[in-house]
DNA sequence: GATCCGACAAGCA
DNA sequence: TGCTTGTCGGATC
């Protein structure tokens, strides 16, 4: 059972009449139990509960019914039961049939509220159906905007020294704000001692700013300079650190300040930037620095609760539970911080850093963590933890960047995490290396991930060493790729997949860790990806060379982006990580629920890896479901209404060339359109008319200049659509091919042969009348749910991986003389509530009851056609129609291995 | 010849 | 200015 289910199932008991004896029991089955579970429960045989009218169920839940009133009394009695204590249930629950106490054993969280709202608290009761609760990390408001006043500084100087603008220049100006930025910054959160380098500039740069520039310079000349060798640099800037770490390396110049860049340089030493979360700062100053980005003010960087959902399942998590068992044991702590400074990570996509910055800041404040509890288990000298300092070293991080600035940008905010966590170490311990200069750098590398060696950016690991890659990577779809990430990708992907020019940008990312992983041992990666990888098409032709080796260890469902920029992209994410095969189990999050699970598909569902490849005909003999009719015209062979009734006014004649036509949304929400519909034997008759005429121009001229070789040579036939579907004889079925994810059935519509359907609508030509009760059923929309495409989350319905693949039993002849009754029943029952569309008969809000009262039939109907019952949820659904589908596809391969024999 | 897709796009409040 | 919902035609097999 999926969660909605448990949520549908608490929901009823809700509202059903309380019985205190049968409740246990309905509980136990809203929360996932077997049947026979709960009958063995029934008679007393499993039942371990010691208390009066108490059922306790294995780890599950223990309840005890309460008299009216005492529902928190009942729950301290269930806290204190002894079989509770032996027994371990994952919830405590107490209940008068008014109030509900009960309790969450693991973390000791309480939960009080009415009996009625049971459903709305389902997410507290998922640990009884052996379901974690998700609780995503919390982001920091972290005010990106402040961006603002950095690009007001950068503009400023552009402004007042236009050279500083020009190619030639821009790599000094991007270094000048990245320094500026890190002075800042370090003197704030007390890298430099208390605004020490804000009070030099500004006591040295003159009154309205004249001499900022050299005061500039000579600040950044000391920082890379050890003390003793700062000759000719103005006694002031003894004061100052050396900071080296490559950060002052190099040419060191500035551009002249304004009396406005110079207000705005003021502005911005006055930002507190202490508060700035340096998970983001990368991030920050890249859309500052790259005036192109400007417009997506870091529009891509992810957030820190999404990092946590990757590196979290990836290797954090374990950390923590190996932390917790050894929590006691001196011995067992200390092999974890042995393991933790061989771990080493990898983003082959590491943009500014984020992800390695988070790594690093976790792994260290773990690392402490440990530390402290050595001191208290062994006093303070023993083990000589008086002695330790942090092993985890940040060139145990790797990245490749293609962008230069980015990656500079990278290493800066490595080291800004490095010193938090020194200081962070020195308030507790009290001990610290020198803070500057700088050491060691990440090693970042600039390139392009999918041209460079992986390894030769993170060596193989060792015998004690563990790799684990981890990022974001860009997306882009099949068809938004450029020439050269199209060429990234053929050399790559040539040989070990079919249809490779249909997969997403970020495939190559997996691929490659794919590859890394299965040459060198003790490696597991995970990736931030668009959610298209894991449907339609890309799953058959992506998955099966991935999943050779590897499995999915977790996976996070469809999410939408989010970040804390000012306009966020839109897309659907999923985030995927995978490990060697020969580990069991796997972790899948949906939403806030975490569920431990045997296997996950690559279409994120918790059943063993089946690929749905789209097929040109139906598999299980369903009449063939056709592409609607393409205009291609740039709009030049559809009419309004009232272009319609212009021209047949003007020529009443033409009428015999108009056609009503209707796509998906006409379809959905009840309205007409028109379109020309000439034969090639009228093309010269349908010419005649001036308004047609000029139409057909435009859409020879629109033909003729399309980038799409395959649409250019029908500019020679412009009077007619792109693709004609078939002639219509009686009657054509449509179905919209993109749907709002909302509704709980796919619309699906009856028309007359007068009608043209555009390609946004599936047809079925003149086919029987059943096929709208399969359409219109629950079990099809669960498996296009599942195995077609998605436009974002939306439903998308595909003959060739939908209708063509659906499984059905073999109907008989009064089987289908039901469903068509069936069917009919459905048309029938929208037609008694004209003038309503099917947008808002299906609005989930708004559905009649008499409707949904044939629905419900109709699925009845067809699901006892599958198994004699209806189908008890959607996990079962899908369960079964996987099942018959991979039963086909053997039967079919076995079919066509005897005929070539 | 026939599709499947979109770090979207457009339309409404 | 957020939220809902599915156009349109290129690129690919």
């Amino acid at each position: 059972m999926n969660p909605t289910e448990i949520y549908d199932a608490l929901s009823q008991i809700a509202e059903a009449s309380f019985d205190a004896e049968e409740f246990p029991f309905s509980f136990a089955e809203a929360t996932d139990a077997s049947q026979a579970a709960i009958s063995k429960l029934r008679n007393g045989s499993t039942n371990k509960s010691d208390l009066p009218g108490g059922v306790l169920f294995g780890r599950r839940f223990h309840y005890a019914p309460a008299t009216t009133g005492k529902s928190d009394t009942t729950l301290e009695q269930l806290r204190a039961s002894k079989k509770t204590k032996s027994s371990k249930p994952a919830i405590l629950l107490a209940t008068d049939g008014e109030m509900i106490a009960a309790e969450h054993t693991a973390s000791g969280e309480t939960l009080h509220c009415a009996f009625k709202e049971l459903g709305d608290q389902f997410g507290f009761f998922l640990p009884a159906a052996g379901k974690e609760r998700y609780r995503a990390v919390e982001e920091n408001p972290v005010d990106v905007k402040a961006t603002g006043k950095l690009a007001k500084l950068y503009d400023a100087l552009i402004r007042a020294n236009p050279d500083w603008g020009t190619d030639a220049r821009r790599h000094e100006m991007n270094q000048l704000m990245m320094r500026l930025i890190f002075c800042m910054f370090a003197e704030d959160v007390g890298i430099f001692p208390e605004q020490q380098f804000s009070r030099l500039i500004f006591t040295y740069a003159g009154d309205k700013g004249e001499e900022a520039h050299k005061a500039i310079i000579a600040a950044f000349r000391a920082m890379n300079l050890p003390t003793h060798e700062r000759t000719g640099l103005p006694a002031w800037t003894g004061e100052l650190d050396y900071v080296n770490g490559g950060l002052f390396a190099g040419t060191i110049d500035a551009p002249k300040f304004d009396t406005i860049a110079f207000r705005y340089l003021r502005e911005a030493c006055g930002l507190d930037w202490g508060k700035i979360n340096p998970d983001i700062f990368g991030s920050m100053i890249q859309s500052v620095a790259d005036p192109k980005q400007r417009s997506e003010l870091g529009m891509h960087y992810t957030s820190v609760p999404n990092i946590m959902k990757v590196i979290g399942p990836l290797f954090l998590d374990d950390l923590d539970a190996e932390i917790h068992k050894g929590w006691d044991r001196a011995r067992a702590l200390q092999q974890t911080l042995g393991r933790m400074s061989h771990i080493r990570v990898f983003d082959p996509a590491c943009g500014s850093g984020n992800f390695l910055v988070v790594s690093y800041r976790e792994l260290r404040a773990r690392e402490t963590r440990i530390m402290q509890r050595l001191e208290e288990l062994d006093g303070r000298n023993a083990m000589g933890t008086s002695e330790m300092f942090s092993r985890i070293k940040i060139d145990h991080f790797y990245g490749i960047e293609i962008s230069d600035f980015a990656a500079e940008t990278a290493k800066l905010a490595l080291f800004i995490a490095e010193y938090q966590a020194n200081a962070s170490f020195k308030a507790i311990f009290g001990r610290c290396p020198a803070a500057l200069p700088l050491r060691d750098a990440a090693r970042i590398h600039r390139g392009n991930a999918l041209e460079i060696e992986w390894e030769a950016v993170c060596p193989p690991p060792n015998n004690d060493e563990e790799i684990f890659i981890a990022g974001n990577p860009p997306f882009v779809g099949s068809n938004f790729q450029t020439s050269e990430q199209k060429s990234d990708r053929s050399e790559l992907f040539k040989s070990d997949f079919k249809s490779y020019k249909n997969l997403d940008y970020v495939a190559s990312w997996f691929y490659l860790a794919t590859l890394y992983a299965e040459a060198f041992c003790r490696t597991n990666f995970a990736f931030v990806s668009t959610n298209s990888i894991t449907q339609g098409r890309q799953v058959p032709s992506f998955w099966p060379r991935i999943l050779e080796n590897q499995k999915i260890r977790f996976a996070h469902t469809s999410f939408q982006w989010r970040n804390n920029a000012s306009s966020n992209a839109a897309v659907i994410c999923v985030i995927i990580g995978l490990c060697p095969k020969y580990i069991s189990g796997a972790k899948l999050f949906d939403g806030k629920v975490i569920s431990d699970v045997s296997s996950i598909s690559p279409y994120l569902i918790p059943i063993p890896p089946v690929y749905v490849e789209g097929s040109g005909k139906s598999i299980f003999g369903l009449p063939r479901m056709d592409y609607g009719s393409k205009p291609a015209d740039g709009g030049n062979l559809i009419l309004s209404t009232e272009e319609r009734d212009e021209i047949v006014q003007l020529y009443p004649d033409s009428n015999r060339f108009i056609r009503k036509y209707l796509g998906s949304q006409e379809v959905v929400r009840g309205q007409v359109r028109y379109c020309m519909w000439i034969k090639d034997q009228e093309a010269s008759d349908a010419y005649q008319y001036p308004p047609f005429q000029k139409r057909i121009d435009a859409v020879r001229q629109f033909r003729t200049e399309s980038s799409n070789p395959v649409t250019r040579p029908t500019a020679a036939t412009p009077y007619k659509f792109w693709f004609t579907g078939p002639e219509t004889k009686t009657h054509a079925i449509l179905v919209p091919r993109v749907t709002s994810e909302r509704r709980p059935y796919l619309p699906v519509e009856r028309v007359g042969a007068d009608v043209i359907s555009s390609d946004l609508n599936q047809v079925l030509y003149d086919a029987p009348e059943w096929c709208i009760a399969l359409i219109a059923s629950r079990l099809h929309l669960v498996w296009i749910a599942t195995v077609c495409g998605k436009l974002k989350s939306d439903f998308r319905y595909s003959n060739t991986l939908g209708w063509n693949t659906f499984p059905v039993p073999k109907f008989t002849d009064e089987q289908l003389e039901a469903l068509s009754a069936s069917a009919r029943r459905i048309l029938k029952c929208r037609y008694s509530h004209y003038p309503k569309t099917i947008a808002d008969l299906y609005d989930p809000d708004k559905m009649p009851d008499d409707l949904r009262a044939v629905h419900k039939e109709n699925d009845d109907l067809l699901e006892s056609m599958y198994i004699g019952r209806p189908f008890r949820n959607d996990t079962e659904r899908l369960e079964t129609l996987f099942k018959l589908y991979a039963a086909k596809i053997k039967t079919l391969e076995t079919a066509s291995k005897k005929k070539k024999a």
